[in-house]
RNA sequence: GGACCUUUAGCUCAGUUGGUUAGAGCGUUUCCUUGACAUGGAAAAGGUCACUGGUUCGAGUCCAGUAAGGUCCA
């Protein structure tokens, strides 16, 4: 649809029987050629002006000069124009279903070429409809029915291979009346067929409640022969409907007539559709017996996944099962006929506006040059990313870069590795597992695995539910977070280390072989590369052929070594995260450069020194400490609260009581504001009664926490003076 | 007109069966090139979860309605 500026031509209908003071009706349109092939005039039948005309008749302006009924039909906007519609079913959608529903003829006046048809009448025959327009306007002048034209603007739809307005023209065409209707419904309601994500079968169903049979007929030369023959000699125009069920006349088969000399085949083609709608079992030799077993059609059909777009639901998917249903496995129970098991929806790209990419609009970056930029393995992760299921995604360069960053950051992780001892038998999980000391394993390792493990699951279950955004993501946090940012920086000690290095490399080796494992399918080249040159794969082997286990099997890898990973553990190393964060937290706020090694004193009971103490070579290499050291006093220092106890900054300069007393007062006011959130809860009778032990619990040692954190913060304002 | 979907931080999006103080990336602010990575590290600011009502001890999440936007309709 373009707009288009062109003239719109005011025109009288004369009354046959002029009524009510009125002898004519005045009617608008751009297109006056075809008033030749008017049937009839028609209002809206509340229309008050016009209610008492209904049945009455007016009298064609233009071609064959006949009386022409007026109708009433609920389609006339009467606010348009004059609120009367010219009725020309031949030519217009509109036209076509008010005639339909008032039982007129069809008067056709274009010619397949665009010119006038001798229908038209003298005049206006054979001219192009374009000269036949300015015909027309010059002959309905000379006989008094243009009352005026004018300049006009309206949206005309236009051909995108030719650039010419298109006509619509009533013409033969070919139906397919559905076959296996009924079974396509029920195979998706009954969940033999799975679409995920599942909505989208609400989008099927309803489609196929409404079904209308098939239009086939493609005006094309290329495809598929529509299997139909004429006899020779028919004009195919004027066939009736009886003319069409006799075989005399018409012939409809796959192998066609017996005697094709006196027959002609239709010249259309079928529509993409209905060739494509075989591919299932069409790509598997069918329908040759020996070509079906040559490719395996019996092993492969029914298929496992089709992945496709939401936007063609209609066209293909439900197409394609009713199809397989008909044609494949003719008589097999009704599991061995579908074309496949699951039908998984991928969003559609659409570029930052939120426009379907095309060539027309040109919005399509180029994969290549994003490839160029970005990486084929960051071109593919960020777009997984940024892919929910089943949703549409907004095209976003910036995530295809973070893609990159992450592949980067991968490859550093594991250069770090190389540079951080001899590489050891990594052949196999075996020969890892055999590297690692189930003795020497401490928290930090315990609460790698752990996640290594949740990673596995979680992406165990994102596969088989067609997650796979979520499933980056799960591999990004663990990738990122648990292991650069936590496990190597505080396995940097342990490294250097004689004691110790030979099993935390082995660590590294086997938490990064199991990343790549998972991370393959989302960054096939860098992990293939990476597999190699980290010794993952015997000479000749690849890392795309390699099994990935289950986390259960997994589990029992570990287990085979005498490795049982302690769930608490990750609690521990929470505690110590949080521990981190917060003294960096007090030396940024103290304007303390970060560099600095600075004191720090901790305040706290037994068991919370203990967990400090047992970790004070990776807290002060974390936080840039020049000592951590218990205190059992309350200095006069900047301070704060931890899960481990109270932290102490002394940078060796004099504290500044008000700056540090504000910064106390704010951090009271939130944990107040959060206490008193907590204990209206707690407070309701009807949350303690009805509330699961489990949530009750959960709050209640909340509520303690957050008290014991204000007590403390009220202790240090004390403190202060 | 019909069906379906979306609305959460400046931007792009997560948020699993309702349950602590709603998360991530990018962007922004401050600091940092010490030995994996500045394609990086540390910290911070930033949200009445479109609106109205309902169900519930409890709603971003469930229900109804409203608004705005989008997709498909052979």
């Amino acid at each position: 649809m373009r707009p288009t500026k062109g003239l719109i031509y005011k025109l009288r209908y004369e009354l046959v029987e002029p009524t009510g003071g009125l002898t004519h009706l005045t009617v608008e349109t751009t297109r006056p050629e075809t008033i030749p092939a008017d049937v009839a005039l028609a209002v809206h039948p509340e229309d008050e002006r016009y209610k008492a005309l209904i049945g009455k008749k007016v009298w064609r302006p233009l071609g064959a000069r006949e009386p022409l009924p007026i109708v009433g039909d609920t389609a006339v906007d009467p606010v348009f124009a004059a609120g009367v519609l010219k009725v020309t079913p031949a030519h217009d959608k509109v036209d076509f279903d008010i005639g339909q529903r008032h039982r007129l003829p069809v008067i056709d006046v274009l010619n397949p070429d665009g010119t006038m048809h001798a229908d038209a009448g003298p005049g206006l025959a054979g001219l192009d409809r374009f000269a036949a327009r300015k015909r027309a306007s010059e002959m309905l002048k000379e006989s008094g029915a243009l009352i005026e034209e004018k300049a006009y603007e309206n949206n005309v739809g236009y051909s995108q291979r030719a650039g010419v307005p298109i006509e619509p023209r009533l013409m033969q065409q070919w139906w397919l009346r559905y076959p296996r209707v009924e079974e396509a419904k029920q195979v998706v309601r009954d969940g033999l067929i799975q679409f995920h994500p599942e909505r989208w079968s609400k989008v099927y169903l309803n489609w196929l409640e409404n079904i209308q049979d098939w239009c086939i007929s493609r005006q094309l030369w290329w495809g598929h022969r529509i299997p139909v023959w004429y006899l020779k000699g028919l004009d195919r125009e004027k066939l009736t409907p009886v003319d069409l069920r006799d075989p005399a006349k018409i012939h409809v088969s796959l192998d066609g007539p017996a005697d094709p000399q006196n027959w002609e085949q239709e010249d259309d083609v079928l529509d993409t559709w209905a060739s494509s709608w075989l591919w299932p079992f069409a790509t598997l030799g069918w329908p040759d017996a020996a070509a079906q077993k040559a490719a395996g059609f019996d092993a492969l059909y029914p298929t496992t996944t089709l992945a496709t777009g939401a936007d063609i639901i209609f066209f293909w998917v439900a197409r394609m099962i009713m199809a397989g249903l008909e044609f494949a496995n003719p008589g097999a129970p009704i599991e061995k006929r579908i074309p496949f098991r699951h039908v998984y929806f991928n969003g559609i790209v659409r570029d930052k506006q939120g426009r379907k990419m095309s060539k027309t609009l040109g919005n399509s970056p180029d994969p290549l040059d994003l490839i160029a930029k970005y990486g084929a393995d960051g071109l593919r992760f960020g777009l997984l990313q940024i892919a929910p299921l089943g949703q549409d995604v907004k095209f976003d360069e910036d995530r295809i870069e973070a893609g990159k960053n992450f592949c980067n950051k991968l490859w550093n992780a594991s250069r770090f590795r190389q540079m951080s001892g001899p590489a050891g038998d990594n052949r196999s999980l075996g020969a890892i597992l055999a590297r690692l000391d189930p003795a020497k394993l401490d928290d930090d390792d315990h609460a790698l695995l752990a996640a290594l493990l949740d990673t596995m699951t979680v992406l165990e279950k994102s596969f088989a539910g067609f997650e796979f955004a979520a499933a980056t993501q799960k591999l990004y946090g663990f990738f990122w977070n648990d292991f650069c940012d936590w496990y190597v920086e505080v396995a940097k000690a342990r490294v250097q280390d004689p004691a110790a290095q030979s099993h935390a490399l082995a660590m590294q080796d086997l938490v990064i072989r199991q990343f790549l494992l998972l991370f393959e399918p989302f960054a096939p080249f860098i992990t293939e590369e990476l597999w190699h040159l980290l010794g993952y794969g015997a000479e000749g082997s690849f890392l795309q052929d390699t099994r990935l286990d289950s986390a259960a099997a997994f589990t029992t890898s570990l287990a085979g070594r005498g490795v049982k990973v302690d769930p608490a553990a990750t609690t521990r190393v929470d505690q110590l995260k949080q521990f981190s964060t917060l003294a960096r937290q007090l030396k940024a706020d103290q304007a303390v450069a970060q560099k600095r090694d600075v004191k720090f004193l901790v305040l706290g009971g037994d068991a919370e020194w203990a967990q400090v103490a047992a970790n004070t070579a990776k807290l002060t290499r974390l936080v840039g400490a020049a000592g951590l050291e218990r205190t059992t006093g309350k200095p006069a220092l900047p301070a704060i609260v931890t899960p481990l106890g109270t932290l102490f900054l002394d940078t060796g300069v004099k504290v500044d009581p008000a700056a540090e007393r504000t910064r106390l007062k704010k951090e009271l006011e939130t944990i107040t504001k959060h206490i008193a959130g907590t204990e209206a809860r707690l407070g309701n009778e009807a949350f303690v009664s009805k509330a699961p032990p489990a949530v009750l619990e959960g709050a209640r040692k909340q509520l303690a926490d957050q008290q014991a954190k204000r007590a403390e913060l009220e202790r240090l304002l004390q403190a202060l003076g």
